[in-house]
DNA sequence: GCAATAGTGTCTTTGAGACAGTATAGG
DNA sequence: CCTATACTGTCTCAAAGACACTATTGC
């Protein structure tokens, strides 16, 4: 792995450059349940293995890491358009095989039905929070995108991006059940999400499970993700 | 900067390696205003001019990014044991004329009083809210540390790190108020900081700045950083 | 009218903002 | 005893937890 002679380097830059990738945990829910994409690595180093979405900076192409997000989560997975954010960088010398490595880390959320065309394409979901052992350090990676999400779940409209567009309170509101893992009280769930003034109603009423006699309003979020300054609070007893 | 042969390594890794670097944004209280600690770069490209203090990772002594953040702020300002944590990840093809790079930004808060050794360095301090322009995206990555540290702030010890070991209430306040850029009420702030049980008190009261008549206590951290649920509230009205 | 979920009203607790009060020193 | 800062007490308001209540449908 030798590049150009020590002594023409030594005025810039006197180390080896690290292998530089971008590792996506994609969360969505299946079955009132958190699940992870992951995908069989295609090359080695653990080919074969599911690991996270991920793959190299191409140079070329992507004029930044987002943009290398973007490409990727379309070229693997058939997905554009979702809402992610930086979660950190994973950087030391033994997490890779090949040597000195670092991923920029991201976290991306997607509903449950748009995840046909990754299915086709070899992605698994596997519940989050007993997910097999992965590669590289991507079991921390995955711990890391689960503490955000529970973290800023209680402060922000992240968990209602895997609902699908349209969606009922009761939804709304099992949706953070499960992502912050504590029964909230209906009245009080309704009441603060009423202040917060994040969602709009949808006109044509529909009835939802069989098991509901009265048909519930539907709704739809007004903006993108947003974040609040007071939690989303849990039943204390 | 061509390496091996484009064929062999088109098995595994398409694309030239981006340069990676851990740039820090390190703060510091000085005249009850936030500042930041520069240095001129002593290379190209921007010779000459003041920017955050940074490096490459030096992939044969760093065995993780966290440590090329401690040898670089040893190396280059004299410091150590300092509290820094990771912001996020600056990549990009247009933010370093070398061609497309990556920084892993860090923040870190230091004692007034540990500067002498920067400062014989040639650390220059300069108020955080009025930076000169810097290069590369430094104002860019300045302007995220401060949000961090506003954010986190109202939620965390981190601030009480910006003062030396042993403090009086009032310069605890008072450091809040400068992080958060609001007033605190005495008696709300005290209540909140008793409640949440940070501090030990020091045996031997001291006198404070001559304006004090009656002597004051004197209070020191009990554990490392701390993060709390709610937040250190402001005056609001 | 019964089952089942949708949705509302209201009591209570708790955190914290406001603000005025008391305490303790030097001069 | 005056001044300046240290420190405390308490009223009030607002957010939200608890919980019981009413509403609307299919069967």
């Amino acid at each position: 792995m030798k590049r150009t002679s020590a002594v023409d380097r030594r005025k810039t830059e006197d180390f080896e450059r690290p292998i530089l990738t971008v590792d996506i945990v994609l969360l969505t829910l299946l079955e009132g349940q958190l699940q992870v994409a992951l995908l069989p690595r295609l090359a080695e180093p653990f080919k074969g293995r599911v690991a996270l979405i991920g793959g190299y900076i191409h140079t070329d192409e992507d004029k930044d890491a987002e943009q290398a997000v973007r490409r990727i989560l379309h070229a693997k997975a058939g997905l554009k358009g979702l809402f992610f954010e930086q979660l950190r960088t994973f950087a030391a010398r033994d997490r890779d095989p090949r040597g000195w490595s670092a991923s920029i880390a991201y976290f991306a959320v997607v509903p449950h039905g748009l995840l046909r065309e990754a299915a086709a394409r070899g992605i698994e979901l596997h519940p989050a929070d007993s997910a097999p052992r992965l590669p590289f350090d991507h079991n921390a990676i995955l711990a890391s995108a689960l503490e955000r999400l529970r973290g800023k779940g209680a402060y922000s409209t992240i968990p209602a991006r895997l609902l699908p567009d349209v969606f009922t309170m009761s939804e709304l509101q099992q949706v953070y059940e499960t992502v912050m893992g504590e029964r909230l009280d209906q009245s009080a769930f309704r009441r603060k999400i009423a202040d917060l003034d994040l969602l709009e109603e949808v006109v044509g009423e529909k009835r939802q499970t069989a098991t509901a006699r009265r048909p519930t309003t539907l709704y739809r979020l007004k903006s993108p993700v947003e974040v609040f300054e007071r939690k989303i609070g849990a039943v204390t007893r």
